[in-house]
DNA sequence: TGCCGTTATATTTGACAGAATATAACGGTT
DNA sequence: AACCGTTATATTCTGTCAAATATAACGGCA
């Protein structure tokens, strides 16, 4: 996994927390979309430059929070295995986003003048 | 430290990140107010059950992060010591809280929604 | 100068998360 | 039954961060 440090100084991060699990939030929404892109969770992975492993786990953990699996996973066939995004789990990252893009928006003339505020 | 398992489930979380640090952020933000409240850092370390060592770390790293310190510090004399929070450190604070509650607004109903389709 | 409670700082220890590694399972096709 | 690329799973290693511990500095006052 890679951080970006030169960028941004500012991010309004949802996060929805289930017990010890964090079911969803910033990562799990990028790789969600990666996997509805790519069809694949290895490659999803890939791309986040994060190991295969820990993708799965991501997936395992969002699976078991919400009431209907967000990512359906093949393997094997024809095809050699894959996975998709259920319609729960488009449903999950609309809103996601939605939030996403609502809190920025209401947090934004506040920010500026936090950023005055800040060195650099 | 200690967290609260029982609670939320959902929590905007505002950060801000400066490179390596967490510049402002939650507990930053709970802290700043428990040391103007209490007009020390150990007290608010106390209640908010973290170390002394882990409180004074978090406060060098907000002041070292903002253009002036947000928390000035006083050791020995007849006071025996304290620390106050300055007009920086109070600004801060309160344009930080208004992000948050902002951010909660402009969330709340998609919240719901997205609540729905949680386990529990 | 010794006392106090607070801030300030260094050092060691421990726990845990994520990385790395290895291997198995799958199942349609050929 | 051999093959393929993907998913699935266990195990070990390791680096990092927080906790724990210890100690020093401060400075007005009696």
């Amino acid at each position: 996994m890679k951080s970006r440090p030169g960028s941004p100084s500012l991010l309004p991060r949802l996060r929805i927390v289930a017990g010890k699990d964090i079911a969803f939030g910033p990562g799990k929404a990028e790789l969600l979309a990666l996997v509805a892109e790519t069809g694949s969770i290895g490659e999803a992975a890939k791309r986040m430059e994060m190991s295969y492993m820990r993708a799965w786990s991501l997936v395992q953990m969002m699976n078991r929070n919400f009431k209907a699996p967000v990512i359906k996973a093949v393997r094997g066939g024809n095809e050699r295995g894959g996975a998709a995004v259920t319609e729960t789990g488009r449903r999950v990252l609309a809103l996601y986003q939605r939030m996403e893009k609502a809190s920025r928006k209401a947090v934004q003339a506040d920010w500026r003048d936090l950023q005055k505020l800040l060195r650099h």
